[in-house]
DNA sequence: GGGGCCTTACTCGGATATCATATGTCCGAGTCATGGGGG
DNA sequence: CCCCCATGACTCGGACATATGATATCCGAGTAAGGCCCC
């Protein structure tokens, strides 16, 4: 049995945001510029870009020069946010209450299935660590160790495609 | 985009073992009997069984009153065990690495990508959680509030199946 | 009556179908920049 | 020279295929119990 992945759109989506939170006021970065930077397939990355709009994560521009911009300051988009995008809001775990089925149920007691208590648990334990950790974060780690001709480059980059 | 869901069989792994703990020494319950009991396909629940033994966490016997016991004492199976006797053992968030790729790679330093790392402290904040709830927790948690007539009902079916 | 062997039925284990969801793609609706015409 | 409008191209958004893995099932290999025969 293979192990329970995460939807790699959730990567994708994290680096975008990231990408984004390096944009000058007022502009904006299509879907396919920010598909080609990690060299990722434009459709699939637009569809990731309008679960992040539907959450609220993102703004969508229309039109020549439009795109996407964070709907928010770097440091208020967390990557719970940005999996809750993606992945879905619903938990992880579904206690499906089998408890209650076969011949010796026992739901007398109104309390909550103990198994699906633990690992709700374990999910905000998850949450609260990923709520931690902002994209702004990111985008200072990644700022750390930056080489200069690199940045210029990357400088090249953005202004050619904002 | 809907939720990522955990294997349903998590569950039914977690209740199949709460039922194993309570057997008396020297009896086992077939991989059919754990399905009858909370109503589930008996075939699926088998192959649920299949991936705990495999994963140690519990020891088939083969043969007439054969079935499964738990491999270990119920305070030393924790619910992560099941999960990753269910799900597999790989992390969650897998790390691809797009940093790589694009016109502006960014993989100079040799540090860990800052979004894997962050997603995967969050996994350990999980497995720490889920590591702390062991089967004998669960079943303490259900011994509390048991009915007497409950009880001897159960005791009833488990005689019939062992 | 006791012990050993054979039969037999019961168990797990893996190979095999089916189906839902994640992955990947495409085209239409909407919108803003641009360029031309008029004042 | 400046403003307004029509045009057009560029963008997102959702509808549409495909591939992978989860869900569900079945049959064969192995084994321990129980009965039968022999001593």
């Amino acid at each position: 049995m293979s192990a329970m992945r995460m939807n790699e759109g959730v990567e994708w989506a994290a680096h975008a945001c990231a990408l984004l939170a390096l944009l000058p006021e007022g502009k904006a970065l299509s879907a396919a510029a920010l598909a080609e930077f990690h060299e990722l397939p434009r459709a699939y990355m637009a569809k990731h870009m309008q679960a992040l709009a539907k959450a609220g994560v993102v703004v969508s521009i229309k039109g020549p020069r439009g795109g996407y911009r964070l709907a928010r300051p770097a440091d208020a988009v967390s990557l719970w946010d940005v999996r809750v995008a993606i992945e879905g809001p619903g938990p992880d775990f579904r206690c499906q209450e089998i408890r209650r089925n076969g011949p010796c149920p026992s739901h007398d007691t109104g309390k909550p299935c103990t198994i699906a208590k633990a690992f709700w648990d374990a999910e905000r334990a998850y949450q609260a660590q990923a709520r931690s950790v902002a994209i702004a974060d990111i985008v200072a780690s990644l700022a750390a160790g930056v080489n200069p001709a690199r940045a210029e480059r990357f400088n090249t980059w953005l202004a050619a495609n904002t």
